[in-house]
DNA sequence: TTGCGTGCAAAGGTTTTGCATGGCA
DNA sequence: TGCCATGCAAAACCTTTGCACGCAA
C-alpha cells in the first residue's frame, strides 16, 4: 500500500475492505453510506467522501463520472485480473452499465498514445450510446 | 429544423445563433449566462437551462459529460464538417480538453456495433487520460 | 385571446468545508 | 501527548421546478 501515510481507522478499513471484496462494481457515496448504515456501522457522509479521494489517489480504487447530475461512482478494480483492463458502456436510454473486455480497444489505447501522445486512462472512461436491446426496440 | 413546435423567442434564437457562432466550443452554462449578462441582454438561469435541453432533444447541440461536480458542456457540432465525428480527450491533470479527428476511433465505433452490438454515440463520449505535455512534465 | 416562454425564487441533490471531538500511535 | 480522522452541520454548487407575468402568434 504505497503512500499510506495517516492512521489506520475502522472506517478507512471498513471501507476499502468493501470495496474489495465486490470488485468491478460500482458504488456511489450515498450507496456506501446506506451499506455501512444497514450494517449498523455507520460512517459519515463527509469521512466516505474523504476516503474515497484518498483511496483514489493511492490509486487502489477507480472514480468514475457516469453522467452530470448523477453521483460519482466508485469501484475497486482488481489489477491482477482481467477487468483491470475492460471498458465500460453505457446505454443512455435505459441506462445499464456494461462491462466490455476487448483488444480493439487495447489497440486503440496503444494508437491514442502512439499517434496523438495521449495516454488513455481507459478505466475512467464511459462509452455512451445505445446498447443492443434498445437499439432494437 | 425538425421538431419545432413553440413559439420563437429572443432568448432561443440568441442562444442558437450563440452556439453555431461557435462550433465545436464548450460552454457552460454559467459562461453562457455571464456571456449574456456581459452583452448586456441578460438570459435567467432557467431558461438558459430550458433551451439547452431543448436544443439537445432537437439535436442542435450536444451535451458533455466532463466530470461529476463539474458542470454540463454545451456545444454546436456542425454537421457538415469533420468536427461532427471527432472525439474528445480530456487531460486529468492540466484539465484541457483535446479535440481529435482519427479514422482509427471509427473504425472502433464500427467494431463496437459489430462484435458487442453497442452503438457508440461518440460525441458524447470523453477519453480520460495525460495530454503529451503533462505526461512529459 | 391563447398558451408557451421567461424570470425569479425556492427546492433538490451531490459534494465540500469548518470545527470541535475522538481515536491512533 | 500530538496529530490525524471523524461526524455533524453548514455551505457551496449545479440543476430543476413552481408560479405569476409577459410576449408570440
Amino acid at each position: 500500500m504505497a503512500g499510506k501515510t495517516g492512521y489506520r481507522t475502522r472506517a478507512q478499513e471498513e471501507l476499502l475492505a468493501y470495496l474489495k471484496a465486490t470488485p468491478g462494481v460500482h458504488h456511489t457515496a450515498a450507496e456506501l453510506k446506506e451499506h455501512f448504515e444497514d450494517e449498523g456501522a455507520p460512517i459519515g457522509t463527509a469521512t466516505i467522501y474523504r476516503q474515497l479521494e484518498r483511496f483514489v489517489d493511492e490509486g487502489h480504487i477507480q472514480k468514475y463520472f457516469i453522467g452530470t447530475g448523477e453521483s460519482a461512482c466508485y469501484a475497486f478494480v482488481d489489477p491482477s485480473a482481467a477487468c483491470s483492463s475492460h471498458f465500460h458502456c453505457k446505454c443512455e436510454q435505459c441506462g445499464s452499465l456494461i462491462h466490455l473486455d476487448c483488444d480493439e480497444l487495447r489497440e486503440i489505447q496503444k494508437h491514442l498514445l502512439e499517434h496523438h501522445g495521449f495516454l488513455w486512462n481507459s478505466g475512467k472512461t464511459v462509452f455512451y450510446g445505445l446498447c443492443d436491446q434498445c437499439r432494437k426496440g
